[in-house]
DNA sequence: TATGATGATTGGCC
DNA sequence: GGCCAATCATCATA
């Protein structure tokens, strides 16, 4: 049997809407003629079966030639139509086609992925929300601004790399579909091409051109991966405080130390005093975070070895006391020199000491008038109070222990918590008052 | 370069 | 959520 006779005989028992093949013939139906015409049908399709089957062997004009003829036989249509049925049911157009897939969920992670760090989407607002929320997580949104700036531009590189890749591949992408669409539509004159298959087509082109494109989106993303962790490796990297900032930090922790447990308002009050003798020096400030960090470090180291801070310890005290007594000297001439106010002007500013126990209530100043009811200004009585817990701290510790230091491992109890055995920790707090910082332990 | 100091991070606890 | 304790990583100095 020849070819031709083979596929004659493939075509047998297909029907299709409006053309019947019978043995192997394609009919078209009838139109007001009977089967008479039929043998003539008969005729055209192996006419035409055998030119098709016969135009590789031709030259290439004369093959146009029988190509322009085949194109315009009448009974083309029916031909084409019954050979893309064949098509279809020998699922020869749709091998290695899967009809919608879900989306893939590993590309949506990317995606999603891609915008969550700003490369992706619009271009404002996503990257720096990537860098706001690390920055956030380091504690210090503003000290590293130097690296976020290198961060951001770099992450704006990856953004326009990929971009420009993005668009060089759909660019292609679409380039292909076209060519191969063309390829189609004009094959389809000779071979059973349907729309449908062209369409099955464009999406196979489209789905490789997408597996490509996840392994852009996938680089990128581990660019982007990489370049993160540098950042965050960075926010590792540590400036010490300048001795100004240490020193306003050891003072406060020092004279709180029977409970150095800053309040948020004290942190704030801390950072933002840490920040401007900073912020001379080094251009950066100190935030919250970071004074809670020391405060925590600190209380550790301290309480790990009392004996190695016992000296930082009396120096902060000595300081804060001549400080204090500075500001007494100053108050005692003010009071001295301004007559007695009325006895309700500053009552309201005055740091209210608990009525039992308090060792400051019979304090007096050389003129023996109480402190309690001296009409000073706010801030003089702020000094005032540090020095009185600086005195009841030395007074303290010379019970204990000599003189040697000013204060006593004593104020952690057994627990190994900050209880200060002399002084009721929650009711003195030495630098409480108006314009001073609040420590926790007035609450 | 070794070592101590110190700021930051992490995991567990309350 | 704040604190502690351990640990890491870097800085500063001898």
């Amino acid at each position: 049997m020849d070819e031709q006779a083979r596929i004659m005989q493939t075509l047998g028992g297909v029907t299709l809407a409006g053309h019947t093949v019978q043995g192997g013939m394609a009919v078209p139906p009838p139109h007001g003629h009977d089967g008479s015409d039929g043998d003539g049908r008969k005729q055209d399709i192996g006419d035409i079966l055998h030119q098709i089957m016969t135009i590789t062997d031709q030259s290439l004009d004369e093959a146009q030639a029988k190509k322009h003829g085949l194109n315009c036989h009448r009974m083309k249509p029916a031909l084409f139509s019954v050979l893309c049925e064949i098509k279809e049911k020998t699922g020869l157009s749709i091998r290695g086609a899967q009809e919608e897939d879900p989306p893939d969920p590993q590309l949506m992670r990317l995606d999603n992925m891609l915008l969550a760090e700003g490369v992706a989407g619009p271009e404002k607002g996503g990257g720096s929300a990537a860098v706001a929320a690390a920055a956030t997580a380091s504690g210090s949104p503003t000290d590293n601004s130097i690296e976020h700036s290198d961060y951001r531009a770099k992450l704006s590189q990856i953004r326009q790399i990929y971009h420009t890749e993005l668009e060089k591949y759909e660019q292609a992408c679409n380039e292909f579909t076209t060519h191969v669409m063309n390829l189609l539509r004009e094959q389809s004159r000779t071979r059973p091409i349907s729309p449908k298959e062209i369409e099955r087509m464009v999406s196979i082109i489209h789905r490789k051109f997408s597996s490509i494109q996840m392994q852009l989106k996938q680089s990128t993303c581990e660019a982007v991966m990489i370049l993160r962790s540098r950042f965050l490796d960075a926010r590792r990297k540590r400036r010490n405080f300048s001795k100004q900032a240490t020193e306003i930090l050891n003072e406060y922790f020092y004279s709180h130390l029977s409970n150095p447990y800053p309040s948020e308002e004290a942190k704030e009050e801390l950072a933002k005093k840490c920040s401007i003798t900073v912020s001379q020096g080094v251009g950066s400030t100190i935030t919250v975070a970071q004074v809670s960090n020391w405060f925590g470090n600190k209380r550790i180291r301290y309480k790990k070895n009392i004996g190695k801070f016992q000296e930082e310890a009396n120096l902060y005290a000595a300081k804060t006391a001549v400080n204090a007594a500075h500001a007494v000297a100053a108050a005692v001439q003010n009071s001295q020199t301004n007559s007695p106010t009325t006895p309700n002007s500053g009552s309201s500013s005055t740091f209210n000491l608990p009525n039992s126990g308090n060792m400051f209530m019979s304090m007096q100043n050389p003129n023996g008038d109480s402190y309690q009811g001296a009409q000073v200004g706010a801030n003089v009585q702020s000094q005032v109070d540090t020095l009185r817990h600086v005195i009841s701290q030395t007074a303290g510790y010379s019970d204990d222990l000599g003189g040697n230091s000013m204060y006593s491992p004593h104020s952690l109890d057994a627990n190994g918590g900050w209880q200060d055995a002399m002084t009721p920790s929650s009711a003195i707090s030495p630098t409480e008052g108006p314009g001073s910082v609040h420590s926790d332990t007035s609450n």
